[in-house]
DNA sequence: AATTTGTTCTTGCATTTTGCAAGCACAAAA
DNA sequence: TTTTGTGCTTGCAAAATGCAAGAACAAATT
């Protein structure tokens, strides 16, 4: 299915979420984005034909689950699993760089900066 | 220059930082990596016009600088600076994401686990 | 001095990933 | 019965990545 370009953790961790848009997803749903169009609201615009292959994979992957057949809608839910959720370091510590080192981002919201896994599993 | 996809801390990280090889050669800088030769040699096989690209990028991008002319060599030694340094946080999460939840990945030598910023930039 | 070797790239072209614009399917609301 | 909202798919363009070959230049070798 998926192949690695090397044994490496850090190498391999990047083959699977590595590519443009499923950290900045995995962001959003900490933040609270669920739905496929909470993620076309995001203001990094992401393509429609993107998002879906994203998620798909995503779901493939393990990092999310979708509970199917919320009303008035053809999927369901997106949710983080533990395996998404456990990405929250790494989406931490890229939060701190960026505020450190790229000039006039938006602020980091304290309540991300000292969540835990476990918060994104039990929130709504 | 570049321009981001939004005011967003981590999407703008990765704007900068988030293409398919810049984390996998700053882990090798970090593991000891200086030259365009111990490029080559990773496990990973990187394409010599994507190494030549990537490394005018990240100095670019002032995580790296070249130390010029060493003896024998078109280009110098390449080193990390603070900037790229400050990058370790976000490899160990990645690390210990990886070694958590992808099977049989090589094991994180402890003096990566345990290394700090600083320690990159003393080092020989 | 001429040739070889090692290191750092460049170039041309194929493949893969990402992006844009348009439209389609289905359920609920009107 | 038509309209609206949500969640996609499709076709084509652009950008990033990858492969193979070779070129520039310094040092070492003959």
């Amino acid at each position: 299915m998926t192949d690695f370009r090397s044994p490496c953790p850090i190498t391999s961790s990047l083959d699977l979420v590595g590519d443009r848009w499923t950290l900045v997803l995995l962001r959003s749903m900490a933040m609270g984005a669920r739905s496929y169009s909470d993620f076309l609201d995001l203001p990094e615009k992401i393509a429609t034909n993107i998002l879906a292959a994203r998620l798909a994979n995503m779901e493939e992957a393990g990092l999310i689950e979708v509970e199917q057949k919320a009303r008035g809608r053809r999927r369901g839910v997106y949710r983080l699993t533990s395996k998404g959720a456990d990405l929250l370091p790494v989406l931490q510590a890229l939060a701190r760089w960026g505020e450190t080192h790229i000039p006039d981002r938006w602020a980091i919201p304290d309540r991300f900066r000292t969540m835990t896994t476990g918060d994104l599993l039990t929130e709504d």
